[in-house]
DNA sequence: TGAAATGTTGGGGCG
DNA sequence: ACGCCCCAACATTTC
């Protein structure tokens, strides 16, 4: 009698090398049956958005097709993930199921139900860490509680074991005599929701487990010796590019994390190494996202920092869709946010400036950019972008102070020196000189006449002024920090 | 992973 | 020679 099949259950984790789940199971010498559930009502409000799922449509072609290299095949399913296990499980009398797990609150939890249901029916369920170097749980501070300040998270990090070497590609997939039904990849219709904006269009070579080995390959031939400099520099390719890969897992953290390390070990000069360090610590704050989400999964929608509840955004719709349509008049706020809707990711330093403009200049709530990013990013993570955006209010675990106001001029200045970054997304301006293209209102009129440019009519004057709206700023949050000294007596 | 306001210092012009 | 002022340049404080 053959043993009976083992299902992996494939999540974001769309790769056959470092894939623990499936290298187990491809070890035990039993059927291997991959699957793949697509049931986004269970992620509530963070189902995928638009450019996610047009994203991962793409990595689940490049997975199915490495899966059949392998010798085998990815089943497709939609609908609840227990209830399509269980039907899967009885059809083909599967004895165990596999899968790396999830640390998003709503979906750990859904796993642990369905764990607990499993084993209840006498099904072997084993489940791995795939995707973090270092799980929420296994880092506690002295008293036994969560961090909420990165760098002790950091050190506690780095003084534990190194995180294991990624395991190796599984080559070779047992099949089952009998394969199970399975959908059409475009039956999922993961691209035909009618939400605004539109998706980006994605290259298929730039998709799946392959290209993101090529991109960190690229990085580490190219960008991170001089990464230190290079992460603040949107107009240069100075940056990995490799967070899309990583949210869906077509490469591990733990890929990621040794390739650098050995990568390090040759590096010649010193600041290339820090600058390779510096990336790490990028990987860091990854992990601190995830700890901080897994131990306050409010936080999505809601200030770590309570007081923060109180603060008396604006609703402003008009300003909402002008930042969202970038068209604020801030050449460099602009060109992040058009550089977001036409390829589905912002450099991160355009994150940061266009977070703050909503926030403090616009005084927008931080949730409307993160739902916007959500809709519109391809590589939107719940974790990352919910510190993100707490870090950019102010609100969150060791966030930028409020009174920390970026000013869209000078850092335009400062790390799009010689406008090439505006000029590639926002082409109205591409005939300004340097000396005026993050301040266009600012210039001559000759000058502007001369660009082709008329404020009001084909590049949009400024939205706010920027001193007047810091000030607005400072105003609002000096009032939520008086009513936290002299609490309205209820 | 700011920026603006305010304070300090030191060189040079000048009476 | 000296004090005074101006004002960069830099440092510190404040928002």
């Amino acid at each position: 009698m053959s043993p009976s099949p083992c299902l992996v259950w494939f999540h974001r984790d769309l790769r056959l090398s470092d894939h623990p789940a499936l290298r187990e199971a491809a070890a035990a010498r039993r059927p291997v049956i991959p699957v793949f559930i697509w049931s986004p009502e269970e992620e509530g409000r963070w189902r995928p958005g638009k450019a996610s799922r047009a994203y991962l449509l793409g990595s689940l072609k490049q997975l199915e097709k490495d899966l059949q290299a392998a010798g085998s095949r990815l089943v497709i399913r939609k609908g609840p993930s227990k209830k399509t296990l269980g039907e899967l499980i009885e059809e083909i009398q599967a004895g165990a199921v596999y899968w790396n797990r999830r640390y998003e609150p709503a979906l750990a939890e859904r796993d642990e139900k369905i764990r607990t249901t499993l084993e209840g029916q006498g099904i072997e369920v084993r489940t791995f860490n795939a995707s973090l170097l270092f799980e929420p749980e296994e880092i506690q501070t002295g008293s036994g509680g969560p961090y909420r300040v990165f760098t002790p998270f950091w050190k506690t990090c780095r003084a534990k074991p190194e995180p294991s070497e990624p395991l190796p590609r599984v080559r070779k997939i047992p099949s089952p005599d009998r394969w199970p039904r399975s959908l059409k990849l475009n039956e999922l219709t993961l691209e035909t929701g009618k939400e605004k904006p539109g998706i980006p269009a994605l290259a298929p070579l730039r998709v799946g487990e392959k290209a993101a080995a090529k991109r960190l390959k690229a990085f580490l031939d190219r960008a991170i010796s001089n990464y230190a400099e290079g992460r603040d520099r949107p107009d240069w390719d100075g940056v990995s590019r490799l967070s899309t890969a990583l949210h869906f897992g077509e490469i591990s953290p733990r890929q990621v994390w040794h390739a650098v390390k050995s990568w390090i070990t040759t590096a010649s000069n010193r600041l290339a190494k820090e600058s390779a360090n510096g990336f790490l610590r990028q990987l860091g704050w990854r992990e601190f996202a995830h700890h901080l989400l897994f131990h306050y999964p409010h936080t999505p929608a809601r200030p770590l920092r309570a007081e923060y509840e109180k603060f008396a955004w604006r609703d402003d719709p008009a300003a909402l869709r002008a930042w969202q349509e970038g068209r604020t008049g801030y050449p460099i706020v602009d060109a992040g946010m058009r550089q977001l809707r036409e390829t589905g990711w912002m450099h991160n330093r355009v994150r940061m400036i266009v977070g703050s403009f909503l926030v403090k200049d616009l005084l927008i709530a931080w949730q409307q950019g993160a739902e916007w990013f959500w809709a519109t990013l391809i590589d939107a993570d719940l974790a990352n972008n919910t510190l993100g955006w707490q870090w950019v209010a102010g609100c969150g675990a060791d966030a930028a102070p409020f009174f920390r106001v970026f000013n869209p001029v000078l850092q335009g200045r400062k790390f799009d020196p010689e406008g090439e970054y505006v000029r590639r997304y926002v082409p109205e301006l591409k005939k300004l000189s340097t000396p005026h293209i993050h301040a266009p209102w600012k210039a001559p009129a000759k000058v502007l006449s001369d660009a082709g440019i008329e404020l009001g009519k084909n590049y949009p004057a400024p939205v706010v002024d920027h001193a007047a709206a810091r000030i607005r700023a400072l105003r609002a949050y000096e009032r939520l920090g008086s009513a936290e000294r002299n609490p309205i007596q209820l």
